[in-house]
DNA sequence: TTGAAAGCGCTAACAA
DNA sequence: TTGTTAGCGCTTTCAA
């Protein structure tokens, strides 16, 4: 910078206000047309770290999931990705594996590279790492998943709802015995849906008995394929299932085949979550799609609303943005047999 | 820092000595555990952005990937990552959607960041961008597809003998006409598969005619519906095909199904990659197996002896590091029907 | 509208 | 073994 400032024959601190668009109105504008051209002769690239050091901005965030080998999470990092280098922002991802120490570890790492804020998209209902920090004045927008405590900004889709239509779908197909494989019960997701089920389950008139709920402990093909296994021992009337997620339900499809069982005509399945490739399976899953992109691009502008604003240190405090979903029929569902 | 240094009752200076591992041994055992507990009393953790200000070393890595969203690329991700993290380092993820444009901004922006080097799996052959970053001497190490100046170390699977064992797979079977869906030939993997695949069809004793190849201009599910296609088309005789990768094979997949084709009776078909879920297609996708997760692991382990090493401004050179896959037979190939 | 000067938090030569 | 000092590249008062 001290090269741009000497071709164009100023001061280095002249040289930065016109560089910046945001002081370059302080700068005359013929001596700014100077320094812009001394800066591309030269193929100057303002260094972003000196930059930080200085305003205590660093322009970056850290982004936290639980695997981007799982196919949910691939398009939240996009969304966010996009709408953060929008904005001039680098997003830092983590993959935590839902391993608590490391993703403490990885936090930290991330907070020592001065993180404008965190995306966090591994929240469990008891999450005092997040809270201590949230305490700190650390800027932490939740998506998908949120804690019990719930003092975050968060954007999620709209599981209620989409529980609900798929049990009505279910029910409206004559299904009367309608089992639930529940998520995590330590994950909000886990509950939530859980809880929806329940109720769907009970404004469909089907009797508690007839809509067992059995909590998996990971959103898992294996953990779905054990779930399901217990359900055929334990409720073998049951003719549908609502998985906690693809994942779930993947290991369900998987199940009901090793059991002899055809997926739709013994048994109906839906899904939670129409992840990538949810319509090759076999057969076609009938699940409920969430926008997993808009998550990550809302829970973005959220936090760069925060970043940005004049919201001061609270942002939009404990605000909830729940986007719509909608239940994507296909193969998987379909009448129960007669009798 | 100076609160740290005041707590223990030192200069600051001692106190980065004290709490940096590598000068660590320079200061009195008693005096550095001192440092060490007053910055644990004070939660301290170290500026990295200051850090890197003086010592020219991000610890930051920037990743070039086509698309996160592209089941290919998120086993790369993690792989990169993982080992990255472990050695104190930090990804920078960025898609660039193959678009020209968009890599030149987000590589200019990573630069800005002073990352140390970076790792880039959307080489296309001719690439200038990353020609001139050579030239400047930037650290590029390149993961799956290269270049043709080829002047970079880079990681990749055994293109070649991939391709020769799925040939060798149909030709075993008894198919003698086979055609080839080739991926982009701006790509290297393209060309690299398409040669292999040409002298595989050669060394079968099949001739030219019967083991035609068409080329897609994309690595997507609708270009390999669209070669498929043309393939119907204009070689009807054809009983067997290998595509480019798994997306072209899964468009093929559904070409084949809107043409009233079964696969893998009339026509069997074998895919490149084992991406996520080519398992659950229908029917099962017969396909190369590639170690992605591997190739993202060992091509940061070679970026690391790079930054890390004594190997100078040209590191590994242009060595090339090939890993072994492997042909993985499921349920979309079959012995062409008699007659 | 521009220049001078200080300083962000850390590390590295050099001196003691 | 520790302290002193300077400076990484930038931004931002303050003064001119």
């Amino acid at each position: 910078m001290a090269d741009v400032a000497d071709l164009a024959g100023v001061h280095t601190a002249t040289a930065s206000r016109a560089l910046n668009p945001s002081t370059s109105r302080l700068v005359n504008a013929a001596t700014a047309r100077r320094v812009r051209t001394a800066a591309e002769q030269l193929g100057f690239t303002p260094n972003t770290t000196a930059r930080s050091l200085r305003t205590k901005r660093s322009f970056t965030v850290g982004v936290l999931l639980p695997d981007l080998t799982n196919p949910l999470f691939p398009p939240v990092a996009r969304g966010i990705e996009e709408v953060l280098t929008a904005h001039g922002y680098t997003a830092l991802l983590a993959n935590t594996d839902n391993d608590e120490a490391k993703e403490r570890l990885r936090f930290e790492a991330l907070r020592g590279r001065q993180v404008d804020g965190f995306i966090v998209g591994t929240a469990r209902r008891k999450h005092p790492l997040l809270d201590d920090a949230r305490a700190e004045g650390v800027r932490i927008v939740l998506v998908n998943r949120t804690t019990d405590a719930g003092s975050f900004p968060r954007v999620a889709g709209d599981d209620d709802a989409g529980m609900r239509a798929a049990v009505e779908h279910l029910a409206g197909l004559g299904h009367r015995g309608i089992a639930h494989l529940a998520g995590p019960q330590v994950m909000s997701t886990g509950v939530t849906r859980a809880r929806a089920f329940r109720e769907a389950a009970t404004s469909a008139g089907i009797p508690v008995a007839r809509s067992p709920v059995l909590p998996t402990d990971a959103y898992t093909v294996q953990a779905g394929a054990e779930a399901t296994r217990e359900l055929l021992d334990r409720h073998p009337g049951i003719t549908a299932i609502c998985a906690g997620n693809d994942l779930i339900a993947l290991g369900a499809l998987h199940e009901l085949r090793a059991a002899g069982l055809d997926c739709p005509r013994d048994v109906s399945l839906v899904g939670f979550n129409d992840m990538l490739f949810a319509d090759e399976f076999q057969p076609p899953l009938t699940t409920v799609h969430v926008p997993h992109h808009a998550l990550g691009a809302e829970s973005a502008r959220l936090l760069l609303e925060w970043l940005e604003g004049d919201g001061g240190p609270d942002g939009p405090g404990a605000k909830t943005v729940l986007l719509p979903v909608r239940l994507v029929v296909r193969a998987s569902t379909a009448a129960p047999a007669a009798g």
